[in-house]
DNA sequence: CTAAAAACATACTATAAAGTATGTTTTATA
DNA sequence: TATAAAACATACTTTATAGTATGTTTTTAG
């Protein structure tokens, strides 16, 4: 095999374990010995493709978080059609597409923000990066609805990008402490009453 | 000194300290050296009045977090006057306490969710009561309201108090990323917007 | 005042952690 | 095909961890 192609091989195989490990049991609690034991690699190749725990904790977020909510929440917000309908299907549909497992460790994403954000400036900004994006996509969303006559004009599109966002990564947390779905019933129920106050 | 007065105080001081580290440093990375460090009493005295780290985290939760989230969060709720002015007041206003130190270092129990509640029942047990004494406390107020004719009849409480508490959790998460308070400012902007709309 | 129990202190064990030093094997290149 | 460099493996160091075993001091109760 060519080297190159090799090399990021083995650094896609590692990335992709260690996000399951993080994802099942936490980034801190993760060892570098566990991820290599599920890669079936050793420490050596660990520390050839990676200068530190830290700088594979950045690539997880940078490479695979990021990516997993582009494809569930943010990729879905570009799609045409009314505006108000597409974000409600948008968070009603990734709720409903999530495993029990999923249910039950919550979000990746705000799993790292609560775990590991204020402890290193570089782990802030590669998961802000993802917020960003997120909230980009929202008001774009928000701004078409009101050209659209959809949307009241007179809402603040970034202020109702972090509602959404926030109660999103709030109730994914929340979710952890029950047993049943109910409360993402709620939450559904809330946000639907949120976002049909915004209509003109 | 009394031997159950000692007794408590000293249980009173680790509890104190740990909850001091945990919201600093989290619970993963806080050892039991580091906080009886803190409290220049030894790992004897630890396994004295607790069985283990897990016992101590329980009690954490139970003791500290719950009260603190009551004092911030849920007593200001059982006051008289307009129901949806006193949940703009109560939300807005805890924002408003927060020291810069607090805003980096967002919420202890969401912090306590989003880290350790998967990993053992007892944990989302002691965090779960804290969500339903708060879920409870809104759900008085929004029912309250209604009978007073300021809040519109027709809305689910537990579907209210549940987006309300999720976008409160989340975005103090959020803003552990950001350097700035205008996040804060775009929720409550939000978070107007959303109590709005209650009204009959 | 004395025995026992509670409140601590000290010293230890066993395990796990991140990272390093130094090897061996594989691949590319001249 | 020889050589260098990349890709890995093995063995190790240092430090930290939760928890235990066994001491000493303080307080209580008879």
């Amino acid at each position: 095999m060519e080297q190159k192609q090799k090399s990021e091989l083995t650094k896609t195989l590692i990335l992709n374990e260690s996000f399951k490990l993080f994802y099942k049991n936490g980034f801190k609690t993760t060892s570098v010995d566990k991820i290599m034991k599920t890669t079936n690699l050793t420490k050596g190749a660990f520390y050839h493709h990676y200068k530190s725990k830290k700088e594979l904790g950045i690539e997880v977020i940078s490479a695979i978080v990021q990516k997993r909510v582009y494809d569930g929440m943010i990729r879905p917000l570009y799609q045409g059609g009314d505006a108000l309908h597409l974000l409600e299907s948008t968070f009603s549909g990734r709720l409903k597409s999530f495993s029990l497992y999923d249910k039950q460790h919550g979000c990746p994403m705000n799993n790292f923000i609560n775990e590991i954000a204020d402890e290193e400036e570089a782990y802030q900004i590669a998961l802000k990066r993802i917020i960003e994006e997120w909230k980009s996509a929202l008001i774009h969303l928000l701004e078409r609805g009101k050209q659209e006559n959809s949307i009241n004009k007179d809402i603040s599109n970034t202020a109702v990008a972090i509602y959404l966002i926030s109660a999103f990564e709030g109730v994914r947390g929340i979710r952890k402490l029950y047993n049943d779905d109910l409360i993402l019933d709620h939450y559904m129920c809330g946000l639907t009453l949120y976002l049909n106050q915004l209509k003109p």
